[in-house]
RNA sequence: GUGGGUAUAGCGCAGUUGGCUAGCGCGCCAGAUUGUGGCUCUGGAGGUCAUGGGUUCAAUUCCCAUUAUCCACCCCA
C-alpha cells in the first residue's frame, strides 16, 4: 500500500464502527464535568514552543525529543500541543480568568501530539480529557478531582477492581530537595551495579530510580529512602487531609510512594489510574502550584488531571451502548414511488428521525439488502399501488411484523414509535 | 533512541526441494420467471504477492537494504 493511501505512522482513524466509543466517553466527560462545575475550554492545536519549554520543563523527555516544532513562515517557533495544561494555563492568565472568580474550573478534550515510537495504548497523535482547578490549594479540591474522574470512570461501567488509584506525596520544592538529596546519597553506593539507564537518572531525576524494572536495579527499592518520610509537616499534613477526603467519598485508593511524574510543574499530589491487568495507566494528575507563577501569572495554586481517550476505550471493561442504527428505510418501485420515498424521508429526518432510501437505483430486493445490512428498525415499500392507495406496508426488521398505515411522515413516524 | 516479530484481495489467512492464468473463508456487487431483507445456490469485481536491489534459465518463495506495522524497553495520557 502507498503511502497516500496510508495514516501516517502512529495515528488512528476512528472509522463510524467505533466513533460512537469516542462520543460516548467525550459526552459523558462534558457532561459529569459540567455537573462539577468545570467549564470547558479550547484552546489552539498549537502554541508558542517556549510556553512549554517552561511548563513541561526544559530537561524532560517531551520537550527534548517528542515535540512537533516547526517554524511558521515568519520564523515564530511552534508547536502541536504535547499535553494539555500548559495551553489550559497560558488560557487562564492571558483572558484574566484566573484573576476572576476563584477557584476557577476548566475542563477540555484536545488532541496532543508527542514524536514516539508507538506502541500499544501509544499514539502519536492521542486525545486527552483533562480537568483543571485554579486558586485552590486545598485537599478538597484533589478530592474533588479524584471524584470527577472516579465519577466518569463508574458510569463508563469500569468496575473498580479492575484498575486502581495510585496516590502519593512529592512534597513542595523544598521538602522534595532534601528527599532527593538523601535518595542520590542512597543510591551513589550502588552506583556501579545500576543499569545504564539508572545512571541516567541519578544525575537527571533521581526519583526515576523507584520505578526502573531491571530485576537487579530493584533490589535496591527495598531500603531505599521514601518520600513521604520526607514530607515537611504541611506536606504531611495535606496528604492526610487528601486521604481522609477520599476515604469519606468511599472511593478505593492505595498509596504507592514510588509513583512520580515526569511533567517538572507537579507539587504535592500526585496520583495515576493504573489498570490492573496489564498496567496500562490511563489517566494522572497531580497538583502544580508552582505552574502559573512560572508562566507569568500571579502566584496561583493549581491541580488537575489528564485522561487518555484512547487509553480508557482500550480497557477491555469498558462498556460503550452499541451504535446507532437507521429507524425506517423506505424502499421505492419506480419513479414515482422513489421520489415519494425520498420526500417522506425528508419529512420525517425533520422531525428527528433516521431515515434512509434508495439513492443509487438499485432493485427492491438490493434495497432491502441494504436496509438490513445497515440495520435498519422498521422498512417501508412503496411502489405505483402505494401511491394510488396513500397506504403502505411498515414492516418491523427484528419481528416481522407489519401494519398498514397512511403514507405521510406522522403516520409513518407514530408507527415506528418505541411506544403508543 | 534500543531490541524482537510480521508484511500475499477491504478483513482474516493458505501457498518450500524456487517453476505454468496466485488460492480459500468472510465481506462487496449482481442474478435465481422480473414488488421485498437475514438462509441457500450461481455468477462477478477486486492483488504491481510492501518497495528497491541481488542470486537464478525462473523468485510470493532464497539474500541484502528500505519502508510500514505490532510488541517490549525508554518515557508518558
Amino acid at each position: 500500500m502507498g503511502l497516500i493511501t496510508k495514516a501516517p505512522r502512529g495515528t488512528l482513524d476512528k472509522l463510524p464502527g467505533e466513533i460512537h466509543k469516542y462520543q460516548h466517553i467525550e459526552g459523558l466527560a462534558r457532561e459529569i464535568s459540567g455537573r462539577y462545575g468545570y467549564r470547558e475550554i479550547r484552546t489552539p492545536v498549537f502554541e508558542h514552543t517556549e510556553l512549554f519549554k517552561r511548563s513541561v520543563g526544559d530537561t524532560t523527555d517531551i520537550v527534548q525529543k517528542e515535540m512537533y516544532t516547526f517554524d511558521d513562515k515568519k520564523g515564530r517557533s511552534l508547536t502541536l500541543k504535547p499535553e494539555g495544561t500548559a495551553s489550559a494555563a497560558r488560557a487562564a492568565i492571558e483572558s484574566g480568568l484566573i484573576n476572576d472568580a476563584l477557584p476557577l474550573k476548566l475542563c477540555y478534550i484536545t488532541n496532543c501530539y508527542r514524536y514516539e515510537a508507538p506502541q500499544s495504548g501509544r499514539y502519536r497523535e492521542f486525545t486527552q480529557f483533562g480537568a483543571e482547578v485554579y486558586g485552590a490549594n486545598t485537599p478538597t479540591c484533589d478530592v474533588e478531582l479524584i471524584a470527577l474522574a472516579y465519577d466518569l470512570f463508574t458510569r463508563l461501567r469500569i468496575p473498580d477492581e479492575r484498575y486502581k488509584i495510585e496516590i502519593n506525596s512529592i512534597g513542595c520544592p523544598e521538602c522534595r530537595a532534601e528527599y532527593q538529596k538523601a535518595l542520590r546519597e542512597y543510591y551513589v553506593g550502588f552506583a556501579d551495579k545500576l543499569c545504564g539507564d539508572c545512571h541516567e537518572r541519578l544525575n537527571r531525576n533521581p526519583m526515576r530510580l523507584l520505578d526502573c524494572k531491571v530485576p537487579n536495579c530493584g533490589q535496591f527499592k527495598e531500603n531505599a529512602p521514601t518520600i513521604l518520610d520526607y514530607n515537611c509537616d504541611p506536606c504531611r499534613e495535606f496528604f492526610a487531609g487528601f486521604k481522609s477526603g477520599l476515604d469519606s467519598l468511599d472511593i478505593p485508593y492505595t498509596v504507592n510512594a514510588r509513583i512520580v511524574r515526569g511533567l517538572d510543574y507537579y507539587t504535592n499530589t500526585v496520583f495515576e489510574f493504573v489498570a490492573k491487568d496489564n498496567g496500562l495507566v490511563f489517566g494522572a494528575g497531580g497538583r502544580y502550584n508552582g505552574l502559573i507563577k512560572e508562566l507569568g501569572g500571579n502566584a496561583t495554586a493549581a491541580s488537575g488531571f489528564a485522561l487518555g481517550i484512547e487509553r480508557i476505550i482500550s480497557l477491555p471493561e469498558a462498556v460503550f451502548p452499541p451504535p446507532e442504527t437507521p429507524d425506517i428505510y423506505i424502499a421505492g418501485l419506480g419513479e414515482a414511488a422513489g421520489s415519494l420515498a425520498l420526500k417522506l424521508v425528508q419529512g420525517l429526518r425533520g422531525a428527528g428521525v433516521w431515515a434512509e432510501c434508495d439513492i443509487v437505483g438499485r432493485s427492491v430486493k438490493a434495497q432491502m439488502r441494504y436496509a438490513d445490512k445497515i440495520g435498519a428498525r422498521f422498512s417501508v415499500v412503496i411502489g405505483d399501488n402505494e401511491v394510488e392507495s396513500k397506504t403502505a406496508v411498515v414492516k418491523n426488521m427484528q419481528t416481522k411484523e407489519t401494519r398498514e398505515v397512511a403514507l405521510d411522515s406522522f403516520n409513518l413516524m407514530k408507527a415506528i414509535l418505541p411506544f403508543e
